[in-house]
DNA sequence: AACCGTGATGTTATAACATATCAATACGTG
DNA sequence: CACGTATTGATATGTTATAACATCACGGTT
């Protein structure tokens, strides 16, 4: 397990290889990865940070991929529905996914700040909550852990 | 630690209690518990459930305490801030806390059929997340814990 | 009493997020 | 090609949340 997000790293090769998986697990799952799917994904890649749809469809317009919400929200359902890309519930809003290549139940860690998102994993469902819902006799089917604060380069600079 | 929400009770006292105790907590912390926030905790107490904010200002503009949606808005602020309800990051709502008697760290385990809320407790910010952000630099204000899923009372009826 | 600061409300309008619906088009498969 | 399915285009609407500004109610000060 490992927390992708506000390390600086060859950003370039880090989209470039994550397209490259999300191309690899469309072609394997015989989904099509169309042209607006491919460009949301890049487009979430390429900010380390969670978007809304609509900030989301301002770019796509503005590169005649489509301007009514219904385009990127059926995109973002594709991407969040494959796993391609995760929904933040805290802030009603979407990343890219940094974990394509393993099953995972993502969390995140959300600066309040700059919005930069980390993904890494937990094992929760086996833990505390995983006891409370079983002695409670409710069937877990999602869940959700998002932590907000403040990542390390707005810890300093905090107002 | 103890998870509140599918379990019959007495439901009456539940209410009388909570809100007693919510009074309680704002005279110590000189809050003004006015009408308009103690009825909207009073709804919400009366139903074991997550609610929009526009369904609590259904009741409320029936009542004549308000009809436009800054008055619940800020009702709930008020009693999100001190920690008398919990907003629901996974349904964009609003649950009463059953927990008034100590501090917590809320988890939820939510009914995706009847929208039932069962308020748990969780050490997650000491378990794996607490380690991941620890290691990232990352500073953690708060966390969202949201498990979807089916209630005992649904599971056997679900479709 | 007149004045002022603070917190709470009232009110209008709008921002932000999301979905319903239906027609049109592309795509794979036999 | 003909068929069923998936995707896209387009319009309208629904849902959740906040901005902005005016007003009220209360307590302390002069
Ligand atoms: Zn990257
Ligand atoms: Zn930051
Ligand atoms: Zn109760
Ligand atoms: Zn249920």
């Amino acid at each position: 397990m490992k927390t992708i997000g506000f390390d600086s790293h060859n950003h370039d090769a880090c989209i470039s290889d994550a397209l490259g998986m999300a191309t690899d697990i469309c072609a394997q799952q015989k989904l099509q990865f169309t042209p607006v799917r491919r460009r949301v994904l890049e487009i979430l890649l390429h900010e380390h940070r969670a978007m809304g749809a609509y900030d989301i469809l301002e770019v796509l317009s503005s590169e005649g991929l489509g301007s009514q919400p219904p385009v990127v929200y059926r995109a973002l359902d594709f991407l969040v529905k494959h796993g391609l890309a995760h929904r933040i519930e805290g802030l009603n809003a979407y990343t890219a996914c940094a974990h394509l290549d393993h099953e995972h139940v993502p969390a995140f860690l959300i600066c309040r700040t700059c919005k930069a998102v980390a993904e890494t994993d937990t094992g929760i469902a086996q833990g505390r909550l995983g006891q409370a819902a079983a002695s409670a006799g409710f069937t877990i089917e999602k869940v959700v852990v998002e932590a907000e604060g403040l990542c390390p380069n707005c810890t300093g600079a905090a107002a």
